[in-house]
RNA sequence: CGGGCCGUAGCGCAGUCUGGUAGCGCACUUCGCUGGGGGUGAAGGGGUCGCAGGUUCAAAUCCUGUCGGCCCGACCA
């Protein structure tokens, strides 16, 4: 709502010096505002109807399959077998855990009638009340449980390994496009294991899937580690997370792995006949990640012109725009184009074909340029009547300036166009880690945190902060403290610091290398 | 749920203070000129001003309520 003050004065003076940016304001300007006008102009999603909600459109849907359908992969490969389990949960079985009721009690929806009867002004009631209500489920670790406790019985039934795909809903408060929305999608993995190191071994196992798949197919690069008491999952012995750097320098927890020990085994009566004939609690683990990561995607690469996707979670890999200025030409350019798409969709990329759009819309060649630019094709090829006569192609890379075109032979193009799109997805993760690396510091006292994390005086928009690691106690109460008070709070005690034992920069007391940020 | 700002055409906004026939830009439709780039000229279409009450001869404008959005807190993937 800013907008209004930079229409007027500020840009009166900018305007004639500012270079122009498809996407108005600027990541500099307005950040949060930035976000949002990268997924309209990318035409990602929109806020629908019901309050915090969000419609997924096609080109963000097809972002969400292709997240999908790599990390199903990954999950059948670790053993792992898709299952589907109700949507609705009875409202007691949320109470069998008392930790976990404490955590998401407070955001349930709740079912309590079962139809709808026209009152005497022909409004419809609820009515036919339910004997107990149901509640949709946050999470599904309880009705999950209820179920696996039939399905276990002996040692031989384990480990048992599942994951569902589902949606899930969290009655929040304030919501943000696919970073926070009250019903969201994700996979959410329960497994069930015989001994509580295996059970480690498997919430370690996930978290590195998740670890993985972020770095190489988003190109979005992660820190792993465990979370403290207070940011752990509401029934979790122990919590590990990746957390990714935003273009704000703001921390995302990307994905979360939990050991959940024998809390909700002994809730849930989840009990199997060891060996030696004894009866034995089981461990059980569960890890998710959601529609959120499409979030992350978004903040971790987009630029002041759209969205800027890694090719290896791309909907289309490349966009044939054709150049058509006489009619004369115009049927064999289409053509010329047509065949450039065939050869093109021979190519092999990664595990499948090279994928390709083909935009033969009557309208504006500009106009049509920038639309893909804003929804982030990584390469462009744009091909007139001189480039047909010469055999060549005009290539512009999402991962360079919108001008920085240059014009290749097609054959050599085509040949080339596997690499060239490794090459766009090699830069954009080296990018992401160097301005993750260029705002990431090692903090000694106080002072200093305070002086990284405050903006300059008089600019409170100003991008600054970023990642800090610095020793720390630990102690839940001081943690507090510094969330109320800096807005800063412990993102992870990352994996490669855990064994070290240093000095807190707050009391000096024996502590761990943890990272602080700002977080989403 | 508290505090601030805001709901007027598909999108972005002016008009509200000071009540008097609903406007602008972009987008859209048709036609023309253009033609390696989001160009240009003309003519059009589209809005019960978020919703419900109230005050008034008259309400986008004033009053009350309500629903929704954004930002800042508390909460969270």
């Amino acid at each position: 709502m800013s907008l209004q003050a930079r229409s007027l004065g500020l840009c009166y003076w900018r305007m004639s010096k500012k270079a122009q940016t498809a996407i108005s304001p600027t990541r500099a300007e307005d950040y949060p505002e930035w976000y949002q006008q990268v997924i309209k102009a990318a035409d990602l999603a929109e806020t629908s109807p019901v309050r915090g909600c969000m419609v997924i459109k096609p080109w963000g849907y097809a972002i969400w399959e292709n997240i999908q359908r790599e990390l199903d992969a990954r999950f059948k490969a670790t053993g792992h077998k898709n299952a589907y389990f109700p949507l609705f949960i009875p409202m007691s079985f949320l109470q069998k855990e008392a930790d976990h009721v404490e955590g998401f009690a407070k955001e349930c929806a709740v079912v309590t009638h079962s139809r709808l009867e026209a009152d005497a002004d022909g409004k419809l009631q609820p009515a036919g009340p339910l004997e107990e209500p149901l509640i949709v489920r946050p999470t599904s670790e309880t009705i999950i449980g209820e179920l696996f406790a039939k399905w276990v019985q002996s040692y031989r039934d384990l480990p048992l390994l599942i994951n569902q795909w589902a949606n899930v809903v969290r009655w929040e408060m304030r919501t943000r496009l696919f970073l926070r929305t009250a019903e969201f999608l994700w996979q959410e993995g329960h497994t069930v294991h015989a001994s509580s190191e295996e059970a480690m071994e498997e919430t370690r196992q996930m978290l590195e899937v998740y670890a993985d798949f972020a770095e190489s197919h988003l190109a979005m690069p992660v820190m792993t580690g465990e979370k403290t008491e207070a940011e752990r999952f509401p029934g979790a012995e122990a919590t590990f997370a990746i957390e990714a750097m935003m273009q704000d320098r703001k921390a995302l927890q990307a994905g979360t792995s939990h050991f959940l020990g024998q809390n909700f085994a002994r809730s849930s009566e989840i009990k199997y006949l060891s060996a030696e004939g004894k009866e034995e609690y089981a461990w059980t683990t569960s890890w998710g990640v959601s529609t959120r990561l499409v979030g992350g995607l978004i903040m971790s690469h987009s630029d002041d012109d759209g969205l800027v996707l890694p090719p290896r979670i791309a909907p289309a890999h490349v966009v044939v725009i054709p150049v058509t200025p006489k009619e004369s030409t115009r049927a064999a350019v289409l053509e010329y184009c047509q065949e450039l798409k065939r050869e093109l969709e021979a190519q092999v990329f990664l595990d499948g074909r090279v994928k390709v759009e083909f935009d033969d819309r009557d309208m504006r060649g500009g106009e049509k340029t920038w639309g893909w630019i804003k929804k982030g094709v990584p390469v462009r090829v744009e091909v007139g009547p001189r480039d047909m006569e010469a055999d060549s192609v005009f290539v512009g890379r999402r991962d360079r300036a919108p001008k920085d075109k240059e014009s290749m032979d097609r054959s050599a193009f085509i040949s080339g166009i596997s690499g060239l799109l490794d090459s766009i997805q090699d830069n954009l993760l080296a990018k992401a880690k160097a301005f993750r690396k260029a705002h990431t510091r090692e903090i000694a006292s106080e002072a200093e945190f305070v002086e990284f994390f405050t903006p300059e005086a008089g600019n409170p928009g100003e991008a600054h902060g970023g990642f800090a690691l610095m020793g720390f106690c630990c102690d839940p109460e001081l943690e507090d403290s510094i969330a109320k008070k800096y807005k800063v709070t412990v993102r992870c005690i990352p994996d490669s610091t855990a064994s070290e034992t240093v000095p807190c920069a707050f009391t000096g007391k024996p502590g761990k290398r943890v990272l602080f940020a700002k977080s989403y």
